[in-house]
DNA sequence: ATAAAGCTGTCATAGCATGACACTTGTCGT
DNA sequence: ACGACAAGTGTCATGCTATGACAGCTTTAT
């Protein structure tokens, strides 16, 4: 495989025109599973009925998703992609912690303010279909696992340690990935009080870096 | 195993003939599904498989359980109810992440030296399990979201606050489920200095509480 | 003992996911 | 431009998970 037939011009335009024609199915079957879905939720949305919308067979459908939650966690990928790109470009003394935090909320930022492809409106219909679709809360889980895997050895090799004999990278990536749950989940379960999503991480991560030691209320 | 017949005089137990037989049941599944995941793997048992070795129908497995999944993770339930346990057997005065940190350290403890019913060698058998299947993956991980939940109505009660007002069991909560995670992570995949598992979660939670700064390695 | 309730087995069905094979269409060498 | 080759697709077939409906049997309660 891998032909590689490196045509013309070079890397930034393998372009033929299959690949441009892949591309667009590939992104008519997102636009339609995402319409049916805000339509009649996840669960209730059949592949077939997806791939029907776009004309092609169910069975395509699968030949470029591996699931149908696959569909959905295209989604977290994109945002995965700028938080790792933004963290590559924190200033390289910078605590990794801090380096973690001020990326998250650098690209939260840039979302509030539209940029990026992923808009917020996506991104809360998706965490809603997360909340009546477990099949697909597991799945988007799973994948932020692979994703702390990935942050893990950038961590590690920021700090220059190995990650397979300093636990700290571990730890660290750990808690990175479960501040922007934490996050999440207090943005989209609102208390009445709608901060920006930007101000809940930064906030997160400042109880993070504080280690967490809290007083209990020592009843009588 | 060890069935708690405790029937008889009974202080919870409405117990008839028909509820035994069902606890029978539904050991015998479990029992069943566990033989046959070590013996040909997760994926490659079929629920079929599991029922007709306990001679029923598939039908009647899933009205025990509600997928194939949900058998595993009758061990992490178990598991969770010993944790949250150890947690309320806490001294009340104690600082809740030290609280969660010395009850998991207890548990872990415990289970090394083969207390409790869920022995380490199940667990192992279980983790095993996750890597080679996604999807059960995926449903552990929503499983532990869910305890999650709990934990952050347990924390928040223990700190005398609102967990809807106030952020910090949310985070506290989850920087515990996740310093469990890596512990279990970095016992799996040992780096060839095979640590007890009591030990690594106490260390992680001891960076946890350090607050993570760790410099980066400022590299030329 | 008899009625009610609960559990099970047997169909039946829907949806997800994958494999095999043939057909069409884009791509590349000459 | 033509033909060989590769890539993408449709169709058919299959296996497994999961759920619903109904009938029959066992346990429990009166």
């Amino acid at each position: 495989m891998t032909s590689m037939t490196a045509t013309a011009a070079g890397d930034p335009a393998p372009t033929g025109r299959r690949e441009r024609k892949k591309q667009r199915t590939r992104e008519a079957l997102i636009d339609a599973a995402y319409t049916l879905f805000a339509e009649k939720g996840f669960e209730a949305t059949t592949v077939e009925e997806i791939a029907d919308l776009v004309d092609v067979s169910s069975r395509t459908f699968f030949r470029y998703f591996s699931s149908k939650e696959d569909v959905v966690l295209t989604f977290q990928e994109e945002q995965f992609a700028a938080m790792k790109a933004a963290l590559a470009a924190r200033p390289p003394d910078e605590p990794v912690i801090t380096a973690m935090r001020n990326a998250g909320v650098a690209v939260m930022r840039a979302s509030e303010e539209g940029e990026y492809g992923f808009d917020l409106q996506k991104f809360v219909c998706v965490q809603q279909m997360m909340e009546s679709s477990p099949a697909l809360f597991g799945r988007s889980l799973e994948h932020g696992q692979k994703k702390q895997a990935e942050i893990t050895r950038i961590v590690a090799e920021r700090m220059g340690v190995d990650p397979a004999a300093d636990m700290r990278p571990h730890v660290a990536a750990g808690a990175a990935s479960c501040a922007f749950r934490a996050a999440y989940d207090l943005w989209i379960h609102g208390d009445g009080d709608p901060k920006r999503l930007s101000e809940l991480v930064d906030q997160v991560f400042a109880l993070i870096e504080d280690g967490l030691n809290y007083p209990s209320a020592a009843r009588p």
